[in-house]
DNA sequence: AGTGCGACCCGAACGC
DNA sequence: TGCGTTCGGGTCGCAC
């Protein structure tokens, strides 16, 4: 699933691509994933150009002349450049057609992505990006300022890690090795989080994260991003999707429950209750 | 305000 | 084998 080091992928993969190539036309095969008017939508973007991509969390922002678009993969959304002869697949839902003859296609096996275009000046305002909080490796993502956003929570800490207006960017595969890199129980509650657990949470997030941006994110299940690009992190997984396995650090075996509906993973021994 | 949960989707995995 | 059912997973919006 693309978390934040997938999204960086493809960003970075995109970026090579398809900056400053001007745009002849848009097809909205699926109309639900456009949060504007569609109409508008194709307006805008037609004779248009895609002059930068940025990201904040898991949002890609591609800069246009007067507007943003900002899109959200969610699941299983990828983007694919194509000859725009190439059959249109099954999962093709959003079509932009350069001049070059060449399409970007948005693919979305489950139909989760979103896509919105904003005004320039209405990016710190749009009420996706105004939420999200700091990322792994910002430096204002310190211990105390996650020890102030657990204090009155009663809720697990790993759904704490996967509040995006907390920390923007993890997802349910770092969340699970980040709590793991870090020796804390998934079960345990924000406000029982101690300063040592914060500071622990603060530099693996920052670690796992930058070495998954490194192998170009995780291919887990369906998911691989852009143009064919394999992440390589999976390979380092160490308890997400590892459930029986013996823990590389004790052996113990990997335990799978869920949390909020969400499978977690983590090992019984080295991430106890009260260590 | 904090918290929990269904809805959105559909392919894969599972159960019989 | 083949069919029906369940699961997963990020985010939103609603209910409490």
């Amino acid at each position: 699933m693309p978390e934040i080091a997938e999204v960086e992928t493809v960003r970075q993969t995109l970026k090579s691509q398809i900056l400053n190539k001007k745009i002849k036309d848009v097809k909205i095969l699926y109309p639900k994933i456009i949060e504007n008017n569609t109409e508008e939508f194709k307006t805008i973007l037609k004779e248009n150009q895609f002059m930068d991509i940025k990201r904040r969390g898991k949002w890609l922002i591609f800069e246009l002349k007067d507007h943003f678009l900002l899109s959200h993969l969610r699941m299983e959304g990828k983007f694919f450049l194509k000859d725009r002869n190439a059959p249109i697949e099954k999962h093709e839902h959003i079509i932009f057609t350069f001049y070059d003859d060449t399409d970007l296609r948005y693919h979305d096996t489950r139909k989760f992505g979103r896509m919105e275009i904003i005004k320039k000046e209405e990016l710190k305002t749009n009420k996706h990006i105004q939420k999200q909080g700091f990322e792994p490796g910002e430096k204002d993502l310190t211990s105390a300022y996650l020890l102030d956003e657990f204090r009155e929570k009663n809720v697990a800490i790993k759904t704490l890690l996967l509040d995006q207006t907390i920390i923007s960017g993890l997802g349910n595969i770092y969340a699970n090795e980040i709590l793991f890199a870090s020796k804390i129980n998934p079960f345990k509650k924000g406000s029982q989080i101690t300063k040592k657990e914060a500071e622990a949470l603060v530099k693996n997030s920052q670690k796992i994260i930058k070495r998954a941006i490194e192998l170009g994110g995780t291919t887990i299940k369906s998911y691989t991003s852009s143009l064919g690009v394999t992440g390589r992190f999976q390979q380092e997984l160490k308890v997400h999707k590892k459930e029986g396995m013996p823990c590389v650090i004790c052996k113990a075996k990997i335990k799978k429950e869920k949390i909020n509906g969400r499978s977690t993973y983590f090992c019984p021994k080295c991430q106890r209750v009260n260590v």
